[in-house]
DNA sequence: CGCCGGAATGGATACGTTTTCATGAATCTC
DNA sequence: GAGATTCATGAAAACGTATCCATTCCGGCG
């Protein structure tokens, strides 16, 4: 009667009701071993009336693990990530999987509190991006968690199951379209763990016959202020830039946002290409040229991935695409 | 030896290697209960010395419910809600709580679903933005569930703690300032659930002596598209309206897209306010006169709520801002 | 007819923890 | 100094499930 103190009807309640043992009960429940279609039919009809639903709890202390998925993120705010989250919620929702979410703010201390945490909790699959180095997952993997990477890789864990965008062929294809503009001094924004983005840059340019001026290119931390600083800065720094690469959407979002206070008009005096078509990007003024990702793709696969349990495929790449809008102008 | 063959050290180890019963190892480990000086060090050093983590599992299982908090929401991808998950989360973790997370997409059925998945976990605490009638979460509350609704309440639920942004003044300011700049043919675009917002503009129009026009108020469902065409619609049907009230951040950027489709500018043609102050607000063209709701602050508390516990403060009320951009013009 | 194999079934156990309870020792009170 | 109270401690039970194993039953085959 009381609220809170109603037990809830087990797996025995069920087997009473139904007059069979347990044992039978939970096979017919779960689906395993055998029974005979006269039981069957009882145990599920008591387990109706009832109103019977198994409790987790046993479940997972009995098979030693949680079940449904982990999933770590640098920053729910951040509209890819968001989106990412919202493939893997897709894909884990569809097949009934509960999602635990936690958020590292790229900061590999709270990744390995976060991943201890799942750990205490036996969650067996993980999809995240990772942003230590590879070793704050050593324990993970001897824990035997299956564990997905997503967006990037861990620096020496190459063995691991990763989904990623093109990035580097989207790098590519913006810098020979700026290049092609005319432009030659151009910057680079990027986040802490964008090292991939960031070579491939240098790659692109060396590939076009030029070198990358280190000191166009700027990295900040996962907040915006810190990115707002970056940009800041480059925009300062340099005033002799023509053109900016932002490595995300918060990114481009900041320069857009310092370039104006510094009354820099985009694109006459800088052009701006950033990664991430954000559904924004066509709204602001100028609308954005950007480098197109497919977060809920990526998060879908990835989490496809983790409930598999196929260790086949151990790298899927899916494409970027250059969006031309109003940021890019040749130069003057 | 084998990577996930090796079995977890469990407190029974602890207990052996510290020469000790379970029992009082659990005490001490667990922080309840009185151990003596002597014996609490050499239980923590041999915790220490296993790398002893106890587990959520057995824990579970013995307090029969799962730790941490669940969380549901319309969609991860609108930045309100993204903003508002962060606050949660930034809540839960520096409280070391687990977040379950699930999108409902304001669907009651999946509601529904979220709730049973909830349950089956036995997890014990969730903060929701509700989006069925009261119904769905009876069964939440009979299993002794501690619910805190969030930026809306459940229709028949008064009784449950509620942290909301007072829309209601955010709407009448809102419609003041349009009908100070001489606005009569005010529209609303609001989605489902909103009829909180719907009320408080009828009412903020009515206490200024007019009288809401039903035509102009259009409802969308969740997702983009209808979103969209709700917009889309309003502007085909009554191109006799000259100001429009976005209940979202997702509803103004369609009713922007939408205007900018049918070549009606912004702020010359129609003038709009919408809810959320999100970062691209004042980047795009013209910078957008928002309702700013405090979402990170929203999350954050309805965390502390659920967590503490308290069934005192029943309701939690935040400020929201009127911020004056530029996609608001007089009429002209 | 007797034996064997397979299917159906239920008892018992284990998963890892917390908590209750009983026990014995030590300290306190008058 | 005797009784009462506190304290530290460990054995055992419980949480709800899945699975191992032994038992029973039945039909088929030699």
């Amino acid at each position: 009667m009381n609220p809170s103190g109603r037990r809830r009807t087990t797996i025995k309640d069920v087997a009473e009701a139904a007059d069979v043992g347990v044992a039978t009960a939970s096979r017919v429940l779960s689906g395993n071993g055998s029974a005979s279609a006269a039981t069957r039919e009882r145990v599920l009809a008591a387990a109706a009336r009832l109103d019977y639903r198994p409790s987790a709890l046993g479940r997972n202390l009995r098979r030693r693990h949680t079940g449904g998925i982990g999933l770590l993120l640098p920053d729910i705010t951040d509209a890819f990530y968001s989106r990412l989250a919202d493939g893997v919620l897709a894909c884990a929702q569809s097949a009934g999987e509960p999602v635990m979410i936690g958020t590292t703010g790229d900061d590999p201390e709270r990744e390995a509190e976060l991943i201890g945490s799942l750990l205490e909790q036996s969650v067996e699959r993980v999809v995240a991006v990772p942003c230590g180095d590879g070793e704050m997952w050593g324990p993970a993997f001897r824990a035997g968690l299956g564990v997905v990477f997503v967006e990037r890789r861990a620096e020496g864990r190459d063995d691991v199951p990763t989904v990623v965008a093109d990035d580097r062929t989207g790098v590519r294809v913006a810098v020979e379209y700026l290049i092609g503009l005319g432009h030659r001094r151009i910057a680079f924004l990027a986040r802490h763990g964008q090292s991939q983005r960031v070579r491939a840059f240098r790659d692109a340019l060396a590939s076009l016959g030029m070198r990358a001026d280190e000191e166009l290119i700027a990295r900040a931390h996962a907040t915006r202020d810190s990115a707002y600083a970056a940009a800041s800065g480059l925009f300062q720094h340099r005033p002799d830039l023509t053109a900016v690469l932002a490595g995300g959407n918060m990114l481009g979002e900041v320069a857009l946002l310092a370039a104006r206070e510094l009354d820099l008009r985009v694109p006459r005096d800088v052009s701006l290409i950033m990664f991430d078509d954000v559904p924004w990007a066509e709204l602001c003024s100028p609308p954005l040229t950007v480098i197109s990702q497919p977060p809920q793709d990526m998060g879908y696969r990835a989490a496809e991935l983790v409930l598999r349990e196929t260790r086949r495929p151990r790298t899927v790449t899916l494409p970027t695409e250059l969006i031309i809008r109003g940021s890019c102008a040749p130069r003057r």
